[in-house]
Parts: C-alpha cells; sequence; structure tokens
DNA sequence: TTTAAAACATGACATAAGTCAGGTTTTAAA
DNA sequence: TTTAAAACCTGACTTATGTCATGTTTTAAA
C-alpha cells in the first residue's frame, strides 16, 4: 500500500496543473493510514500540518455544540480532501474529522503544496476551482436538506443527496451506512423523529429499510416531497 | 463619483498582491453604479460578466423555491464582493442578488481580474484567502443562527451576527434595518413568528424596539438563549 | 396631503417535532 | 459463544411553530 500518489484527488483537478518533479515529491512524502469506523482523524481546533485525501471508505465533519449535541456539517467520500482550508488558513481545524466506515486515507505534509501555491499559478488557480466547486456543493446540498424547514423534507432531500454523492452498492441500496442519529444530526432534529419519519417513508412505498441499508425505491416521490 | 477604485474592497486582500499597472488598469476599468432599496443587481442562472463590490449599503443573495418562498442565503455589507465566484466556474449566479437598502456599487469586467490570476500567483493566493475567509465566516453564520433546531434560539444568534457584521449606528441602533420577512426568509420561518419571538425579547428586555430599528439592551442575555 | 399598498402585529387554532419511557434487536468485545 | 453496550423502534405526551384571519400602522406614490 505505499507509493500512495493522491492520483484518487484527481476528480479535484488537484494534480494535474504540477510539474512532474512537483508531483513526484508529494507522491514520496505521502504517507498512508487506515482509520477504523468510528475513529477521530484530527479534532476541532487542531492546527494541522497534513493535508488529508481518503482513498476508500467515508468520514464526516462535525461540531459539538454546549449542550453536547454534535452537528454533521459534512459527509465525504473516496477521492475527496480533508484539511485543505488549512493550507491557507492561520485558523485550526474548525470542525472534527471522522471515519463513519473503515477508511483508507493517505495524507502529506502541507508545506511543499503551500510551496507549489506561489510558484505555480496553474496549480493555484486549480486549487481556488477546488473551493469554487465546493462552495457550489455546498449550495445544493442546502437546496436538498438544510433550506427546508420541514424535517420530513430535509429527510427526503438528504436520501436524495445520498444517492447522488454515494451511488448505489451491487446490492442496490445507498452505498453509504449512516446511523439514524448521524441523519439527526446533519438534519438537525432527533433519531427518533428520523426513525418515524423513515417508517413513513417506507409505509408509503418510497424506500425499503434492512437495518442500515436504505433502498430507494421511488425517487420520483421523493421528490415530490420537497 | 468617477474613479472608482476598488479600495473599499482591500479589506478582502483583493488588490494588494497586484503590480501597479495591474491595479491602475483595473481602476480605469471600473463603473460606479446606484442602486435603490429593493433593486436586482442580477439574477440567479445570470452568467456574469462582472464583479461588484459594494462602496456603501447593503445587500441579500437569495433563491426562490418552488413554492415562492424566499431563502436568504447571505448578507453583505460595505466592501464585500458579488460575482466572484464566477470568475472561477462556468456556471452562472446561483442567487439573485438585490439591494436592501439605497447601495453605491461599483463594478469591473472579470477579464482583466481573471488575467491578473493567470499571471500573479500572489494574488491568485490572496483570491484564495478571500474564498477561505468567507468560508470560515459561513461556518461562524451557521454555529450563530442557522445550526439551531429551535427558531428562538436561531433569532438570538441572528441578531447577534447583525451586531457583529453591520455594528451600531449613531442612534445606538442596529446599522442594518431588515424587514420582519427578511429575518423569516434568514432563518427559514414565518414572519409572524419573527414578530411574536422579537415581541418576547423586548418584553424580556433583552432588546428595544421602533419600527425596522433594534437596538440590543442586553448581549450576554442574547448569548445565554443560544 | 391623500390614498392604496405594504409591512407590522395579535390571537386562535392546527400540526410538526421534541422528549421521555419502555421495549427489542444488533453489534462488538470478552 | 456469551454478554453488555449500543443502536433501533414505538407510543404517549408536551411544546414549538406554522397558518389563517383580522386589524393597525407605516410607507411611498399620486
Amino acid at each position: 500500500m505505499s507509493g500512495c500518489d493522491f492520483q484518487i484527488a484527481e476528480q479535484l483537478n488537484f494534480l494535474k496543473s504540477m510539474t512532474d518533479s512537483e508531483r513526484s515529491a508529494l507522491v514520496n512524502a505521502s504517507v498512508p493510514k487506515f482509520v477504523r469506523k468510528g475513529e477521530v482523524i484530527f479534532l476541532e481546533e487542531e492546527y494541522l500540518q497534513r493535508l488529508f485525501c481518503i482513498h476508500e471508505g467515508a468520514c464526516k465533519f462535525s461540531k459539538v455544540d454546549e449542550k453536547g449535541r454534535e452537528h454533521i456539517t459534512r459527509l465525504l467520500g473516496k477521492g475527496e480532501l480533508m484539511g485543505r482550508r488549512s493550507l491557507i488558513s492561520k485558523k485550526g481545524a474548525m470542525v472534527t474529522a471522522t471515519a463513519i466506515s473503515d477508511t483508507m486515507l493517505c495524507s502529506v505534509d502541507k508545506k511543499p503544496v503551500l510551496e507549489c501555491l506561489k510558484k505555480n499559478p496553474n496549480f493555484c488557480i486549480d486549487v481556488l476551482r477546488g473551493f469554487v466547486k465546493d462552495t457550489e456543493e455546498d449550495i445544493k446540498k442546502k437546496d436538498l436538506f438544510e433550506n427546508h424547514q420541514i424535517i420530513k423534507k430535509r429527510l427526503a432531500g438528504l436520501l436524495i443527496y445520498l444517492l447522488e454523492k454515494f451511488g448505489i452498492s451491487e446490492k442496490g441500496c445507498l452505498d453509504i451506512f449512516l446511523k439514524r442519529e448521524d441523519m439527526a444530526n446533519l438534519l438537525g432534529t432527533s433519531s427518533e423523529y428520523v426513525i418515524t419519519l423513515l417508517t413513513k417513508f417506507k409505509v408509503d412505498g418510497l424506500i425499503a429499510l434492512n437495518r442500515r441499508e436504505i433502498t430507494i425505491l421511488d425517487l420520483k416521490g421523493l421528490h415530490k416531497i420537497l
């Protein structure tokens, strides 16, 4: 598993503007790491020295409020980067990153990346593009499951989002397994209410449930709820 | 009012890394524009050729959902830029920009800015910094008035946010005048409920109300509600 | 200044959603 | 395999919030 080359991050245009020497330096310095489900990758306020990329698995960004409630701010899958903001910002991490399934990461020291940013304007523009793309995804996410007052609509939007972002497995169910509580913490509601609503969706024939597997049976129907 | 020089945008590090010739070209090409309260500056999906900067006044970004409800996604004040994402993205505007008070803008063609981005890595990094700063402000905003399930908390957070972002006028009230409906559209609730809650805050001695003027009397009390 | 439209305000009522208590099932560690 | 902890589920009850109807005040245009 050595020779972790950040190729997987190409979907974020992260490497294509680097020169060969820049890229090979990055590859040589990268370190693979396995994290088990539930393990923390970095903590809020931690000052990050490294940039992480998800090779396989899924992670979440979250914050804990003064009452101890977790708020999940983002889900991340294969090919996505973590800690990118810290390349530029002097602030520490603004979220805690945790694996939500067994996850294979690789990481690289942020200094050489920062050097490349300063020397290679094409690379810098590509990083800019990455930020812009993320912003656009955030807006889409908001439209789907954050802007609705009614939790039922938010849950429908979340299911559509999960389908778009993580796709379906060979079994036909969503290729991401979230706890009911995680869904609640994404939507800003209680796990009990998520369960109530999921059951309703099931009764209405919109989805099928089998433990944490969710199969979307009627995507149009979900869209109608929005 | 000619010679609109984007100086005001310096708080976003927008100019300091430009060369003198880059900067003077920008200044020469910039165009001032006055927009009255309620006027639209650009529409969602519009393909933007220009970058806007607010000299004086305040604006909002918003979207309208399929049921005709307005969702306000951002408030902008003096020195802030609009249409910056369109420098990089091929997509059109993702929001509609509207003046919420009489506003003085200036605008500049995005092409020369884009050229500068490609040639001047320091400028590019500064723009990157601007994006990162906005992201960080978004997270703060979320903590204050988007992450709370309970609308009462969101409203308290919004008032704190307005105080931090727009400050207070000579009169001692918040230096931004929002309609009750705008507040509702920022929080994702109804104007009636905003009114109910504002009245409660007033009765509890947290704020004073005089038409659209809001004076914060007990900031600590508002923080306690969060 | 007059006047119509918009914004503001209030209360009654319906409903969405939170909380709690009690159970069952699943997971993962020993 | 056994067992404790975590996750899941359900229903009863309470509370927060949305909606509607109605009236008042403010704003802005004529």
